[in-house]
DNA sequence: TTACGGCCTGTACCCCACTACAGGGTCAAT
DNA sequence: ATTGACCCTGTAGTGGGGTACAGGCCGTAA
């Protein structure tokens, strides 16, 4: 009943993890990272000679990478293209600059975004403190004033 | 006599809208918007002796919202959340306060983590541009190092 | 009054991103 | 040698979030 089993790979010996390992390291089920290979997400690893994926450390990074990407409203294939932007040697630099300024104007369009639904939910509590005669939905306020919309018209409620 | 259908409960007469008119305003599909009825997302609205749906305009800044907040990583369910949070006679503050916190610190995470998305693709560009004996894959190198894990932690970058 | 687009309900279907078996081989401790 | 956890391939099913009809009523310009 070895449970230090589990982390052999890790602390010592070999360099390699099993699929479980990595399930456990990068918090998601084994079946997903076996569809994540499918899907091209992750390379595809060598195998023992028993058939055994054998993976190297840094999948669980790029794994944590494609979780964290959804969680910020990025697709599984917007992932793989973020992962995919790289300097190889024989593609232009060029491409490299267009494809990683989009992605950047992309990104900092949803951190305007999410700037501006936390100063909604700013208001919302202020107005909270304040008790006095407002709105009963600041919110919804906001939404009404065109807060992801309007914004640069100057208009106002 | 009415003409210009299309505009008209916009432009002037009328203030209601029909489904068609929200769907094109706020950019979805007509069964979106009935779906998202049936989901809870916005309120049914009156109906005219026809039993068509008579829409208030505010409708489609909700409409928008949803759309927005889905792009940000949340779920309808986040966003019905995000919509029903107010002040209500008989809620209390408290509670409002807490919930409003949550979602602020949750969107506060999201904003760190597309920050940090932002400079890896920043450095990316960067090394494109010295074209010196730089990593093949800065992103990679980023995601490698943890960037969404030890952060916070005080580790080595 | 007819044509034709818009709206109604209801049901079925679709894509994405998993998730769950079934049936069978592997590995390490007992 | 056996046990039981772990891994393999393959296929099927699930839940979220829509999308697409079918069959039928409404509304208005010609």
């Amino acid at each position: 009943m070895r449970a230090r089993n589990k982390i052999r790979a890790i602390s010592g010996g070999r360099q390699t993890l099993t699929i479980g390992q990595v399930a456990q390291l990068s918090g998601v089920g084994i079946e997903t990272i076996r569809f994540y290979e499918r899907e091209g997400l992750i390379p595809e690893p060598p195998r023992r000679e028993s058939g055994y994926r054998d993976y190297p450390p840094e999948v669980v990074k790029r794994i944590q990478f494609i979780k964290k990407a959804q969680e910020l409203g990025f697709s599984l294939k917007d992932a793989k293209e973020l992962l995919s932007l790289r300097i190889k040697p024989n593609t232009t630099c060029a491409v490299v600059k267009t494809k990683a300024s989009q992605k950047i104007a992309s990104i900092d369009e949803k951190i305007q975004d999410l700037e501006r639904m936390k100063s909604a939910l700013a208001k919302l509590t202020t107005a909270c403190d304040e008790r006095g005669p407002i709105s009963e939905c600041p919110i919804l306020d906001a939404v009404e004033a065109g807060i992801f919309q309007a914004q640069s018209k100057g208009e106002k409620r």
